[in-house]
Parts: structure tokens; sequence; C-alpha cells
DNA sequence: CTGTTAGCGCCTTCAT
DNA sequence: ATGAAGGCGCTAACAG
């Protein structure tokens, strides 16, 4: 560890200190036989700059913080790529934090900003604890792929309801009927708006919506399982399944193959997502792309806006979807249906 | 954001900046009456202490980095949850790095540590850039799951040549004997250990090596997909399959079930590391399981060993790892030998 | 082009 | 128990 400071430097190099900060930041401002005896010096010293004293002078840290739900989900491992490669290549960097849901965990991370551990926030946990959403001034926060009404922050998100058509339309076009809707958590607004979505594509096609194929989940694996278990406990008939996560349409399937229904001859099944999840899926997962590492550097290109003192646009910006095409949509065969109804239950 | 110093909450409490330092810091020190006047003017001007100028003046950030190989590998969640439980309780930070196997981005990364960005590093990436093995003073640096075997840096690990044992043994006792092994990126000590394992498992049961039944991947999905197919090509017959990684095994068993090949009935498979991949695996796959959270964990606290003054033990912490029995291993059925050599290749 | 100087906000001796 | 004062390392006016 180097414990030279740019003191030493100038002594050593014979300059002012003042030299030696500009031959390192702006050296087109510094003779070049100066600027070399400078950098000699430097080496000669191994001098780092102190980034802490840099920091504490400009009064600013360069780092933004992006806290997540859960980062136990792959999902937002893009999503970071995003931010960091934006963030990246503006000279900043990025922590990454983990809510867990916490109000607790979510106020340290506000107070790290307030703290000036960190110039901003980019928020992707759905919700603020109330203490905060109410404050009168926050410090600069974006909020990317969730909405909080409460707040009245810049965010980056997608349209969930016209994804959640997108993939309710395809099912209908291959010849569809009865189809599930796997939820994620209700009433939170993500959610809520691809069931809008859902039921919108079947009002659209002019399909009576019906309460039994509407299935309530919570993104993960588990409750893809328990969704379908609940449905075939209930003797419910479909052929096909929208899931509103990858996850939850991989435990659809590993639970519909377990009781003897086969993927996508008898249930044809789109997930939401297109995380890892989909492409470990066999046969490989129909699913809504979200282009992540987009999101996440836009998200980041709004933060640097805010700090480098341009206005935000206060409204959002909207990322656009993709329907993945794959192995698990197909047109439903007529005698699933009577197979559907006969073959309920485990 | 509030914009208070610690002189103007002196000013309106009417003391000294001394003491509202204290107040803050040490309370017992400050007169009770003293303590709620400071209190109440920190309370009426919003005063949050400067966490720049804390650290600048305190030379200490009480932030560590986490430099994964690759944020896009979910293994590494759980890593993060460990260092970061560990780190949170001592009052620490925890950033994490995507080192993209870039040398550029690891040497940007101690870097930051130089600077005094941070305290220290956390290194999960398998090597150095050369230029930084052989530095002569590097800044605390505790090497996690990788072995790096240039420079002498405390390192928390598993003993990756048992654990491979462990599996192998495990298809050993069912009546395996052609056990195929899907490496890791070779020479890697880690992927180096786990096939070392393979072959002292091998030789304990008086079972010839053959070289036909390794086949080299990287631990990604895409890489069991190929050794697979390599292996049909070649029309190598085996029973059990052992990746090196629980992705590597995904990959293999959907390219076997794509060849007409049935997990487990015609071909065991062990996975390594129980990630996610495991529990979406149908039927849920016989794996390795790391201790993540434990791993991550240790390497923490060895950090804060280092830098609160204490000597950190040269010699390397050692993590204990499971045979976790799930759905893909059972005996080899003596047809299925036979099957295995005639319905070779596409 | 280069040097001098004044802090950034806080903590911590050293007095009192 | 409290106050005064110095300085952490650096940059940015302002002079020269």
């Amino acid at each position: 560890m180097s414990t030279s400071t740019i003191r030493s430097v100038a002594k050593y190099a014979g300059v002012s200190t003042a030299t030696v900060s500009r031959a390192l930041a702006t050296p087109e401002a510094v003779r070049p036989g100066t600027r070399e005896k400078v950098l000699a010096a430097v080496a000669a010293l191994n001098f780092v700059p102190n980034a802490q004293a840099v920091q504490f002078r400009r009064q600013a840290t360069r780092t933004v913080i992006l806290l997540v739900r859960d980062i136990s989900n792959p999902f937002y491992l893009d999503i970071y790529k995003g931010v960091e490669e934006t963030a990246f290549a503006a000279g900043y960097r990025v922590l990454m934090g983990d809510a867990r849901s916490d109000a607790a965990r979510i106020e340290h991370y506000v107070e790290m900003v307030r703290r000036r551990q960190a110039d901003g926030l980019i928020l992707m946990t759905g919700w603020l604890p109330p203490s905060l959403a109410m404050a009168p001034a926050l410090p600069p926060i974006i909020v990317a792929l969730e909405f909080i009404p409460q707040a009245d922050l810049p965010t980056v998100m997608i349209d969930n309801e016209a994804a959640a058509r997108l993939a309710v339309d395809h099912l209908i076009r291959l010849g569809h009927r009865r189809i599930v809707h796997l939820t994620g958590p209700l009433p939170e607004p993500m959610s809520a708006g691809r069931h809008q979505g859902y039921l919108a594509a079947l009002a659209a096609a002019g399909i009576a919506p019906d309460p039994d194929l509407t299935v309530y989940g919570d993104f993960h694996v588990a409750s893809g399982r328990a969704g379908v278990v609940n449905l075939l406990a209930r003797r419910v008939s479909f052929t096909a399944l929208f899931a509103s996560s990858d996850a939850m349409a991989i435990g659809a399937i590993n639970e519909l193959r377990a009781h003897g229904r086969r993927v996508p001859e008898d249930v044809s099944v789109v997930g939401f997502d297109d995380t890892v999840f989909a492409e470990v899926s066999d046969p490989p997962l129909t699913t809504i792309r979200q282009h992540r590492r987009e999101i996440g550097g836009k998200a980041m290109e709004l933060m640097i806006g805010i700090l480098s003192g341009r206005k935000p646009k206060p409204a959002g910006i909207c990322v656009e979807v993709d329907l993945v095409l794959r192995g698990t949509t197909i047109p439903p065969a007529h005698v699933h249906q009577r197979h559907a109804i006969s073959s309920g239950g485990t």
C-alpha cells in the first residue's frame, strides 16, 4: 500500500502540489518538461491519489446504489450489468444492495445517500417505506421496473399490460381458449398490470374470463408448482398457461409433467422475463423478453442526468418488450380438452 | 437533502463543534442537559453527518469490494448474502463488482482499493493479473472459492478433490462403472482438483480410468450440452455422468433427453454447487452442495480480522460440502449398456 | 504556465 | 465536561 501524498510527490519533483494535481488531472495545462518530472516522481514514489480526499474535496462520490428486491433472483443480474456498463463509461461506480423486502434495509440505503456515501439511488424494490415516500426532500432516486404510486420519481419501466397482451394474444392466435393466468403478487402495480393485459387480450378475442383460470403466485418457482397443484385439484380444464415469471413457468411445467401432462402437447406455456430459467427449460420456454441491460442502462442515464444538474424528464421512460417464440407453445389438440377434464387431480 | 454541518448545529445549540461530535459519537461523555440541546439542534436542522468527511478524517471507508468471476452466475448470489450479512453486522458495506474475466477490470477494482475507495477486496476470480500477483505490497485481499498459486493470500475454499470423490463414490456405490466427468475450465486449480477427485474415486474402486470418459467444459449450460453431443458422436458408452457444475449438468440432461436417453433410467447425473439450477431440474438434481453463505461469511470474517489489525491465519479456511441426494441418480440397468452403444450419434 | 493559499466537514488532542 | 485549534489530502481560485 502506497502512503505517499501529493505533497511528497511535489517535493520530489521540485514543484508545487498544484502542479502535481494539474499534471495528473489536466496534463495539457502543464509544460511537457514539468509533466515528465512529475510523472517520474509519481512513478518513483508509487503515488496513488487518495480517492477519499478527492471525493471529499469535490463533494461527490461518483457512486450510485442499485437497490433490488431480492438479490437471489437472477433476473437482476443483467439489470446490474446494464447499470454498471453505463456507469463505468461515465466514471461512476455501482454499489448493489439487497433490500430483502425489509423497510429497515431500504431506509439504511437511503440513509447512505443522505450521508453522501453515494450520490444517488436506483430503486427496484416496488415500494418505499412510508416515512420516506412522503419525505419533503428526497435524495436523487430513480425507480426502475417497478412503480411507486405515492412518490413522484423518475421511472424506467415496461408496459406490463401490453406485454401480457402480447403473450396471451399469441396463445389465442394459436387457438387456445382456456388459458390460465398464474399471477405475480397482487395488488402490486407490476402484477396488476400483467393481469389487466391478460383480461384485455381475452376481451379483445371475445372470450369470457373465467375466474377459475386465475391462480395467484408470487414469482417464485414453488408458487408455479403450487398453482398447478391447485388447478388440478379443482379439476379445472385448460390448454394453455401464462405465467407472470419464468420461474413460475418452470415450476408449473415440472408439476404438469409430474401429473402426466405433456408440455406443449397437452398444455402450452408462456413465461415472462426471459431469464436463465427459459434457457434451461426443456423444451425451451416461450416467453416475454425484458431488455434488462437496456432498462439498467436507461436508469443509469437518468441518474447521470440528475447528478449532472440537468432536469430529468418527469414522465417515465418506457422500454419495449419482445415475445420470444420457443418450444412450449403449439396449437391445442382437441382431444386434450377431454383429457384435461378427465384426468384432473393427482 | 440536508445541507447542515456540524458547525451550524453547534451554533444553533450554543456549543462547540467538538461537543456536537461527542454528543453523537460518545453520548456518555457529555452532560445530559448539553446532550439534549445538541440532539434538539440536530433534529431541528435535520443534520446528517457527512460520511465522506468522516471517512476522510478516519482514513477508512468501512467498505469492501466483492469481486466475482461473472455476476451472471447465480452461484455468487448466496456468497454475496453471506458476505453482506457479516459485513452489515460489523458496520461494513459491500460493493459487488463484476470482473468478467477481464484483467483491466480486475486491475480497476484493485486500484479502487489502492485509492482507498474501499478498505479491502474479496476476490473470487481465480486469478490476478500478473502485474498484481507479483506486486510487492498488495492491499488487503482475501481469496474465496478459488486459489491463486502465485500469490500468498488468505483463502477460504472447499476441498474440491474430496468433494468430487463424494460425488463419484456415490455413483460407484450405486454400481456404475462407466462414469463420465464433465470438467470445468482446466488447468485452473478448482477444475483440476475436481478432476483429481474423480480419478481418485475410480482408482480407489479399482476402475481403470478411460480417457474417452473425460469431456472438457467451462461450467456453463452450453458446454454441458456440447459435452453430451461430443460423447454421443463418439459413441462412447456410459451409464453415469458427473458434471463439475449444476449448469453443465442441466445442459447435459436436456441434451440426453433430446437424444432419447432418459435421466436417471438410462444415465444417472450428479451436479456440483446446488444452485437454483438443481431446484428447477426435472427430476431434481443430485448434487454437491457448497455452503455459499458460510463461505461468504468466513471470507468477510477474515477480512474484518485483517482490517482491524489482527493478523489473519496464513493457512486457508476450508468449508465442508455435502452430497445432496435427489432424483437423478439410481443404479444402472444392465440393458442400458447395450443401448448406450447401439444408439449413439444423433 | 506555475505557485500560494484557503478551505471541504469532521474528529481529536490539548488545554481549560 | 467543554472549547480551541490543527489537520486528514486534495483541488480550485487567484496571483504572479
